[in-house]
DNA sequence: CTCTCGTTACTTGCATACAATATTAAACGA
DNA sequence: TCGTTTAATATTGTATGCAAGTAACGAGAG
């Protein structure tokens, strides 16, 4: 296992730092992305670039249009709603399924990780109470017994990690996530798909509040209302 | 996402011809498929097929198992009910929020949308009809004004369209769609959210259960059951 | 006969070169 | 001056070659 070689693929380290940048400002939006400079930049060929651009694009930060390269979208506050909100729909689908469909052991181990969460909550560290609160939305996603439903949520959160990433939660924040999942749970293990649905809305609703909290700090031109009802 | 594009790609039709024989059952379960052998198959060169195979793999035709190539997965009666629920349950989502969420005219186009196809669907051809269903369920799920339902449903209408294709709706299939229609935009004009999420769930089911009548016809193997609940 | 180690073959990521197509610019004529 | 046509440029798709890493296979040792 020679350490020297990149495990991580160079499309997908160029794609994150492009990712970075421009979630920090310091590519404007309505850059245009060019391959072949890109190339030049990273010092790598247009290849491993056309993987990165696929990546950004897919992210939802930057979109291609037809011949005129890629250009990297504004991020605006509306988006970031729409994130979170697909994204609280999304956990609550599962959170119901899961509340109908999960086996006995499935709920066990979910009550474990919940468990085990909380003993983090008080002494562990946040990075891996972070790592735990993947598992544990993961666990909720697969007890939906419906893998489009899992793909889609995984999908959902490789669109917000570039968010999450700048995220470094305190311990007010972790222990309040933890009360939230405390309720999860129990709306999952009662099998009460209404209450679960809820509970992770309202899980996914606070945690956009403490996100926006940090990013308006970080970019404070990131702001705006608009009226959705019609 | 290529958003409009009049020439198609090489990669794309390669992708299309494998779904079709993968769905004929022309490519066995389990077979390998080989970069190198399609290339030399489809008479062009490994980039254009490493294209197709991500494509076959988005779809969920397939899967990469790394370092040992990309195999063909097995269609199981399992697996297309994963997909309609999904998309039916994403269809229900666009459909709630439509129904709070709509302009005006959003609703009078969706309505006079629906009146084109009750014409169509007395007179007109079945594609005709298809091409119009298509536009129909695609002003649903803007009508939720949040991007990423509008994704998350285009793509579930992707993977569910090599099902479809083949899918050639007989004149009663579509009266019986366009009666079901009827039901969604007047829920959603009357912006009662639960009466379309309900309608558009009862929707996607019927339209699973003619596909699956059609599938059984030619791949009879293709059938299962599997208890949900715990 | 079984286990281990080394070799081979295959997958796969990356680089580079080439070709095709669309957009833009410019030149030309009316 | 305006419209048309043609040339330049950029984006994008494709072809190949190569290198690196992993899995499969087989030979030799115990």
């Amino acid at each position: 296992m020679t350490s020297d070689t990149p495990r991580r693929l160079l499309g997908h380290s160029i794609a994150a730092t492009l990712e970075e940048r421009i979630l920090l400002g310091e590519i404007a939006a309505g850059s245009k992305l060019d391959e072949t400079s890109l190339a030049r930049d990273f010092d790598v060929s247009r290849t491993p670039v056309r993987e990165a651009l696929q990546i950004v694009v897919s992210r939802g930060l930057a979109v291609r249009m037809p011949y005129k390269g890629v250009v990297v979208s504004d991020i605006t506050r509306d988006r970031i709603d729409d994130l979170f909100e697909a994204m609280g729909e999304i956990e609550a689908l599962c959170g119901r399924f899961s509340a109908q469909r999960m086996s006995m052991e499935e709920r066990a181990v979910l009550l474990g990780l919940h468990e085990t969460m909380s003993d983090l909550a008080l002494q562990g560290g946040a990075e891996a109470y972070e790592a735990a609160n993947t598992r544990f939305h993961q666990a909720i996603y697969a007890g939906s017994h419906n893998s489009d439903f899992v793909e889609m949520a995984e999908a959902m959160r490789l669109k917000l990690s570039p968010f999450r990433r700048s995220q470094l939660a305190d311990r007010a924040r972790i222990e309040h996530s933890n009360a939230e999942h405390a309720q999860i749970v129990e709306a999952i293990i009662e099998r009460d798909g209404q209450a679960a649905e809820k509970a992770l809305r309202r899980h996914l609703l606070s945690a956009a509040q403490t996100m926006l909290e940090k990013w308006t700090q970080t970019r404070p031109e990131v702001s705006s209302t608009r009226s959705r009802a019609s």
